[in-house]
Order: C-alpha cells, then sequence, then structure tokens
RNA sequence: GCGCCCGUAGCUCAAUUGGAUAGAGCGACGGACUACGAAUCCGUAGGCUGGGGGUUCGAGUCCCUCCGGGCGCGCCA
C-alpha cells in the first residue's frame, strides 16, 4: 500500500545530490523545504544559487538538465519539477498526499516520528530553582521549554532524560534555615530581629509550625525545610505536566567522590594556581576572561566548584550531551562552565541555552515581582489564573531568545485572540464533524480520496505532509516554538476550509467519506503535535 | 567600561537562520449562521524592518558604526 518514502524531504534532497553527482560530477549539499508559497509547488530548493561559482556552465543549463533529470525520477510522486528565479521547485502529485493521508490514519501514533538524533543520549537540565522558595514564571517559563523540548527531540529520535538540580547547601541555605528559625522563635513569642539576608515570604512560616509539630531536631533543619520547599516545587512541576527523570541534590554531590575527582584532574593537568590562599582554576586558558576561584581562602569551596562536580557526575553517567537551559541571569556562566569542563576532558559536551526574561501583564501593567521582599507571582498562581495549557502555549509563542510579555487577561480570554483555543477548537471541531459523519451512517474512508479536488484540502494535506519536516526542524533547533507555530498554521487554513465546504452531507456519501477521512488526519496530526508541547487536545470546549 | 539579548503595522509578535511580492492576531472599519460548533470565517485600512555605511546574484536576517530598551559582570548561589 505505502508507495511513498519514508521521509519525502530526505527522498528528494538525495534524488537531486545523486544527479549532480552522476550528470555534473558536483558533491554538495542539498536542502528541501517548503516553499513560501504554494503556488511555487510543495518542496524547494535554492542549491542552484550556491552552486553558482563552482560551475562552468550557465546556472539555467545546469537547472534544465538538472529538472529533467530528477522529473524523470520521480515521476511516480510528483506532478511538477520546475525551476524558478533559481530556486528548484517539486510539486507533488495529489496521489503522493492521498498516501500522506493513509500513512497518518493508518499509524497515528507513529506519524511525525523522524530519526534525528541517532539516538544520541542526552540530560537535559531545567528549571533547577534553589530550594529557597516556590517556583516564579522564570521557572515556569524554562519548565514549558524544556519539558516540550525533551518530548519532541525524543519524538525525534533522541534519548532524552530530564534532570533538575537543587543547590540545597551552601550560603543561601545557611539564611534560609535562619529565617525559619526566626518564624520559630516567633511562634514561640520570642522576639529577634530578622536575618540580614534573609528569606521574607509566609511559606516559611508554614515550614517553620511543621517543624514544632514534628519535634524536627536542630541539626536536621536544613535537611527538612529544602526538602520540604523541593518537594513541594516539584509537585507543582507535576501539576504543570512536567515529571523529571532525575532529582539530584547537591549535598549528594558533596558527599560524592566527584569534588575530590575534579581537583585531582585539575591538579594533574596543572590547571590550578594558588593566590592569597585560595585555589584558582586557569579559566582564561579555555577562553574566560578571568581565573575563577573554586577554594576558598577559608578552605570551603565556591558554588562553581561543586557545579563543576556535578556536571562531572552528569558526564560519567553516560550521556553523549549536556544540555541546560538556564535563566537570562546566568549568561556570564556559560564560558566558565565550558572552560571547565575541557579541562576535565570533556570538550564540546555541554550546550547551555539561555530563556529569556517574563514580564507579567495584568490590565496593561506590567506586575512588579521583587524576590528579596517576597513578592512575586508564582507559577502555582499562575496555573490557578490560567491553567496549564494557556500557560504552556503562551510560554512558546516567542523564540527563547526574546523577552517575553505574558497577558495574563489575554491568557484567560476566550476565543480567536487566544491562540491555545484557537488550536484546541480546530481539534474539538474535527472530533465533533467526525461525531456527526457517525450519526448520519457515515465514516471515513480512503477509497475516493481523488474526489478531494478543492485548493484548501490541498492545502491541508500538504500542511499534513510537512509534520515530519517541523519536528525535524524543531528538534534541530531546540525550538518547541516551531511546533506552536506550525499548528497555528494548520488551525488557519483548516477552520477556513470548514467555514467554505460542507464536509458531512448526506447526499454525497462518496466526498463525505473522504472529507472525513481528511478531517480524521487533520485531528490525529494536531493531537500528536499539542501532546509534544504537552497541552490538551479536547473533544469538548 | 566590558559581555549577552532585543528593536519589524497604533499594540503583541512571525518571517523556513542569507531567498521569491515582509506576514498573523489584537485594536479600527465593513460583511457572513432557517446546513456539520459564529470559541469560526471573509474583506478594507495600516511598513523607508530604529538611523547610516558595508559584504553579494539577493539583507529584516551577516559585518562595522551610532541611537534606544532589557539583563549580567563577587573568594554570592
Amino acid at each position: 500500500m505505502e508507495q511513498i518514502p519514508e521521509n519525502l524531504k530526505h527522498y528528494l534532497e538525495n534524488i537531486v545530490k545523486d544527479t549532480l553527482k552522476s550528470t555534473f560530477n558536483v558533491e554538495t549539499e542539498v536542502v528541501f523545504e517548503e516553499t513560501s508559497k504554494p503556488e511555487y509547488g510543495d518542496y524547494s530548493s535554492n542549491f542552484l544559487f550556491r552552486l553558482k561559482k563552482g560551475l562552468s556552465e550557465p546556472i539555467q543549463t545546469v537547472g534544465d538538465i538538472i529538472t529533467l533529470e530528477v522529473m524523470k525520477k520521480l515521476q511516480h510522486i510528483a506532478d511538477e519539477v520546475s525551476t524558478q528565479t533559481g530556486f528548484l521547485n517539486i510539486k507533488l502529485s495529489n496521489k503522493t498526499l492521498h498516501n500522506v493521508l493513509r500513512r497518518i490514519n493508518n499509524n497515528p501514533e507513529e506519524y511525525g516520528k523522524v530519526d534525528t538524533g541517532h539516538g544520541e543520549y542526552i540530560n537535559l537540565e531545567f528549571v533547577s530553582a534553589n530550594p529557597t522558595g516556590p517556583l516564579n514564571v522564570v521557572s515556569a517559563r524554562a519548565a514549558s521549554v524544556g519539558d516540550s523540548l525533551k518530548r519532541i527531540m525524543n519524538f525525534a529520535g533522541y534519548r532524552v532524560e530530564s534532570e533538575f538540580y537543587s543547590n540545597n547547601a551552601g550560603r543561601q541555605v545557611e539564611n534560609l534555615v535562619a529565617s525559619v528559625k526566626w518564624w520559630i522563635n516567633k511562634i514561640k513569642g520570642i522576639e529577634e530581629p530578622f536575618p540580614l539576608e534573609g528569606y521574607r515570604g509566609e511559606y516559611l512560616k508554614d515550614i517553620a509550625e511543621k517543624i514544632i509539630e514534628k519535634k524536627i531536631p536542630e541539626d536536621k533543619l536544613a535537611e527538612f525545610v529544602t526538602d520540604t520547599i523541593l518537594n513541594d516545587q516539584l509537585e507543582t512541576l507535576r501539576e504543570f505536566d512536567v515529571e523529571y527523570d532525575h532529582v539530584t541534590k547537591e549535598t549528594f554531590i558533596r558527599e560524592s567522590k566527584y569534588p575530590g575527582l575534579v581537583l585531582r584532574i585539575l591538579k594533574e593537568e596543572k590547571f590550578l594556581f594558588f593566590e592569597d590562599g585560595a585555589t584558582f582554576f586557569r579559566a582564561t586558558d579555555f577562553g574566560d576572561t578571568e581565573p575563577r576561584v573554586i577554594i576558598r581562602r577559608d578552605g570551603t569551596g565556591t558554588y562553581f566548584f561543586y557545579d563543576l562536580a556535578y556536571h562531572l557526575y552528569k558526564l560519567q553517567r553516560g550521556y553523549d550531551r549536556l544540555i541546560n537551559i538556564l535563566g537570562p541571569d546566568h549568561h556570564g556562566y556559560i564560558k566558565r562552565m565550558e572552560a571547565g569542563l575541557t579541562a576535565l576532558g570533556y570538550p564540546k559536551k555541554i550546550k547551555i541555552m539561555i530563556v529569556q526574561q517574563v514580564s507579567l501583564l495584568k490590565n496593561g501593567e506590567k506586575i512588579k515581582m521583587s524576590k528579596r521582599r517576597g513578592e512575586f507571582y508564582t507559577l502555582k498562581e499562575l496555573l490557578r489564573e490560567v491553567g496549564k495549557d494557556a500557560a504552556r502555549f503562551f510560554f512558546l509563542m516567542r523564540t527563547k531568545d526574546a523577552h517575553l510579555d505574558f497577558d495574563i487577561d489575554l491568557a484567560r480570554k476566550i476565543g480567536k485572540e487566544n491562540p491555545v483555543y484557537y488550536v484546541q477548537y480546530m481539534h474539538a471541531r474535527s472530533h465533533s464533524l467526525l461525531k456527526h459523519g457517525e450519526e448520519n451512517s457515515l465514516y471515513p474512508k480512503d477509497s475516493n480520496l481523488r474526489l478531494l479536488q478543492l485548493p484548501e484540502e490541498r492545502l491541508i494535506m500538504r500542511k499534513l505532509m510537512f509534520f515530519p519536516d517541523t519536528v525535524e526542524r524543531a528538534a534541530l533547533r531546540m525550538e518547541p516554538h516551531e511546533i506552536v507555530r506550525y499548528l497555528l498554521q494548520l488551525a488557519d487554513i483548516f477552520h477556513n476550509y470548514y467555514q467554505k465546504n460542507r464536509i458531512v452531507n448526506k447526499e454525497k456519501p462518496e466526498l463525505s467519506g473522504a472529507r472525513l477521512y481528511l478531517v480524521l488526519a487533520v485531528k490525529n496530526v494536531v493531537k500528536r503535535a499539542l501532546s509534544l508541547i504537552g497541552v490538551d487536545a479536547p473533544v469538548k470546549m
């Protein structure tokens, strides 16, 4: 039944590449992409421009010959091959598009899977908030991007495991514990001045009450407080449909062999020096702007030191690559970490992505947030106000490099102005169309797909065909945002089609069967695409 | 001062990473349900892509420079 190649895009690329080699003895990369406009065909490549310099013949001659050769080889799947203003355009036959529909509906779970990753084993760390308070909205954005990326990359042939790192040690934890103690004393009626670097925030009062109730001993306070907050963070993330494969605590790292291992390797390689009683790492040997302290004058390790140990630990677990998603305040840290891992013998094993800031808008005004005063908008509050789906979708509407204005009022609105409903409505509408068909004894059928003659129908089939390419792009660029854009475009043409044409029509059972088959394919792809970004596909809204 | 991100329609943002005539939504104006969900659709108006220079077949995209906005630059984490 399957008459089309496993991966259309790569198939076309290989055909043209081979033809160039056999006809002109030229080797070059050929990339096909969706044409900017449907009038140009379906797939287009600009390799002729790139080739221009290395060719003796005029570009048009080469184009003409390639066009003929490629057409010959693609007769079974394409209608037209042409060169226009330097682009090689290919228009696939309707039969090919029909087979795409069959592929989708025969195996909805598999459609869109690609093997971009070739099984590369990846550790993806994101959020990793300090256990000093509830998760804020920047963490929410990182969670949305990170978790979607994991889903997408796993669908694209990678083996991705997600990880949360909790810095439950160090000075900030001392400050945190001091703040909790202040609350404990206050509850017991002992008034003292609030710790200088303490954490404000009512959530610490609840923890203090629990400590009194459970009679937690003094030496277990730090552990109890950080674990309580960590568990609360993970619980909130679960409500956000974010599950982690691994959770690692800094206390675990500190007690492990890895800090010692880091010191030993750096010492043996002579990447350390001593000054003012402190131990420095020669980060400048690896592109950083200055040497970095790893052991302070007082003999304690820096945050960077234990972070190096943590990353060494991750690498020794066998990953091919580490990916970290960090907030915008960490970009100064990238060079340092890359330098450190290179020195430890793992060059180019880490990719650090920065997710930009989030501003929350309410009533058209930015909400002011101050961590110090304990005033910030939490992920929990966001979930309560706009819901999981709108929150996740909104965080993916911009590329991760851009600042994001999150308009809470808009996210709560219902209608096209709120894109998440626009997309989910496409799924609900497909579902009710299929149901409506059943009530009239009309079912999706692939026997008369040639009746799908309308330009809008071709547009939809074409878009469905591009889904695997979209998954590949999103994975390679590490931009979940690509999936969101795809859904919005598909929704546009689908709603347009629906509005103009009747799908279920008892007078025309054959046409109805074909159209319902198309609708079923749309529903299947939308459901899958939404699952890749962790958004529900409702059948009723 | 140094480093990173951003500047595109009145507003919020896209633009297949250097490609074809720069596109959507909101807002404004005008239309479409006695047929499958109007949470939808169709149309009109709106642009010197912050300014200037460069690179080339081709620049919103790359380089230089200036202007404007955000963030970061601890033996904090």
